[in-house]
DNA sequence: AACGATACGGAACAGCGTTCCGTTTGCCAA
DNA sequence: TTGGCAAACGGAACGCTGTTCCGTATCGTT
């Protein structure tokens, strides 16, 4: 029996065992790390809780973006998908959109520091902001276009504007006076075509 | 004739010449820094540049918000006095609201990495933090207040909430992708009454 | 069992903020 | 003018970061 290539694509070689489990404890050490210090948690707590040196955790996740996009992957690619579905289920589409960004507000506001590390001019962070990007902005693309030629929203917004500017407003979330939700509601109002006025 | 106390208060007995002199150096040398390299310029860096130690720095401006309110005082008292002269001198309070928050917004993204600085959770700026809202949030409730009373806009949008989403949305000004004003634009314009329709 | 490739650990380095104290300097009184 | 002391200064030193690098250990295969 063919043994299965556990590695990403075909040309991989196949990892060794041992890196394969530190590769998988530390995911898991990171994630925890991240509930309790947020994002920006030293090298070396987690290698610590993984119970692994600093080396290792630079040889699996070169750059501190790696890591991050590892740990979030599963919760980034469920919100993306989730966007055509709410297009097809949606009475509206501006309906769609607000839903959708509801789910990205709700994923973002609570990963301690994860919007300040989206929005970061740090290079350690370009892949993230990249990855991001690539994913969602497609998606959010989508909802607002859909919107726009129903005529529910104004048509000279882009999507890359929009995702960043309710990944700013994400920023700080945690503060029991600023309810992230309701000032990311505000803006999704502001995009309203004003002569169409009110749906009901 | 007696000598005019430099000093901020009556009760401060007067510092020595080179101590004023050198927080003036420090004061030109921190604002040619922030414009170079933003708010978080090295502390060695603002040293060398005023020709001081680092523990000079420290001795006048304990906290780097301490620095920053400094270097950017004058500004944003313009800003807050900006306020009821707006109130005073446009057609709809909305207009004033919305000019207002063009000043502010105008002023923040001009300044590398200030927003950043303003909403970090980091101790270090917590002083920051609370200058920028002392000052600024009563004049933008007076604001908030005229125009709800007016009933252009809706009611339940506090003046805490609205600076911190500006202030939010203001990072990463001088991406060329983002436009922060078109954007913090879009969540004023949300800020409007829905029932009360447009106004010409 | 032995060997080569792969992966590991953690010491070592560089850059940062911050503190601390021996030294210098300005100011006033004699 | 000069003596002395409080005020202010400079920068070495410390602790905490991220990041690199290489001697050592482990895995998988022959």
């Amino acid at each position: 029996m063919p043994d299965i290539d556990s590695g990403s694509g075909r040309s991989t070689p196949r990892k060794r065992a041992d890196a394969r489990r530190n590769e998988a404890t530390l995911l898991d050490a990171a994630a925890s790390a991240f509930v309790t210090s947020g994002v920006d948690a030293p090298v070396r707590d987690i290698a610590a809780r993984a119970g692994v040196g600093v080396g290792t955790i630079y040889r699996h996740f070169p750059t501190r973006a790696d890591l991050i996009v590892a740990v979030y992957r599963h919760q980034v690619e469920a919100c993306a998908e989730a966007g055509p579905a709410l297009l097809a289920d949606s009475s509206t589409a501006h309906a769609a959109l607000a839903q959708w960004i509801d789910l990205f507000v709700d994923f973002l506001a609570t990963k301690h520091g994860l919007a300040e590390a989206l929005q970061s001019d740090d290079a350690a962070f370009e892949k993230l902001h990249a990855y991001f990007l690539d994913r969602l902005v497609p998606v959010c693309a989508q909802l607002l276009d859909a919107a726009a030629t129903a005529g529910e929203i104004r048509p000279d917004v882009t999507a890359y504007e929009l995702m960043r500017g309710v990944g700013n407003l994400c920023i700080g979330a945690g503060d029991p006076r600023y309810d992230a939700r309701r000032v990311v509601a505000l803006l999704v109002a502001g995009l309203r075509q004003r002569p169409s006025a009110e749906p009901r």
